[in-house]
DNA sequence: GGAATGACATTTA
DNA sequence: CTAAATGCCATTC
């Protein structure tokens, strides 16, 4: 019951999602907006999104990922975000960052992304 | 149906 | 920029 009602909520999420082409990245905000109408549920964005099977093997560090482009999804401050809070080397937040990186996305030692790049490499223009 | 959860956002200090 | 407080909403238990 829970399911059918609103479930095109989290098909939207995964199909704005594999819209942001390469070398761009969103925010939860602008992937919230474009599915659901407003900012409202970027929280609940997030909540989608930490379920598109990026577990990370340590075998394999490319994994579904390429697939849903979860990673190109970043905070609204244009932090890093996302993936997990925890920090360091070998986290996951290091390796979303090094997936964008090697796109040209680039983060400062802080996470946020160079002050170069918001104006260029934000993708807002989805479409159903 | 209701409480807890989370890869968020905004405002304020 | 960091940190805390508040609001938000689909999902999950």
């Amino acid at each position: 019951m829970s399911k059918s009602s609103i479930n095109n909520f989290s098909q939207r999420v995964y199909n704005f999602c594999s819209q942001i082409p390469k070398g761009k990245v969103s925010t939860y905000k602008l992937v919230a907006v474009a599915s659901y109408g407003n900012a409202s549920c970027a929280r609940a964005v997030g909540k989608i999104l930490s379920k598109c099977k990026c577990e990370l093997n340590s075998s394999s560090l490319d994994s579904l990922c390429e697939n849903v482009h979860c990673y190109r999804v970043i905070n609204s401050n244009f932090s890093l975000g996302g993936f997990t809070p925890n920090r360091g080397k070998g986290s996951r937040e290091e390796i979303k960052r090094k997936k964008l990186a090697s796109e040209s996305v680039f983060f400062d030692k802080q996470g946020y992304l160079l002050r170069d790049l918001r104006k260029k490499v934000i993708f807002k223009d989805f479409h159903e």
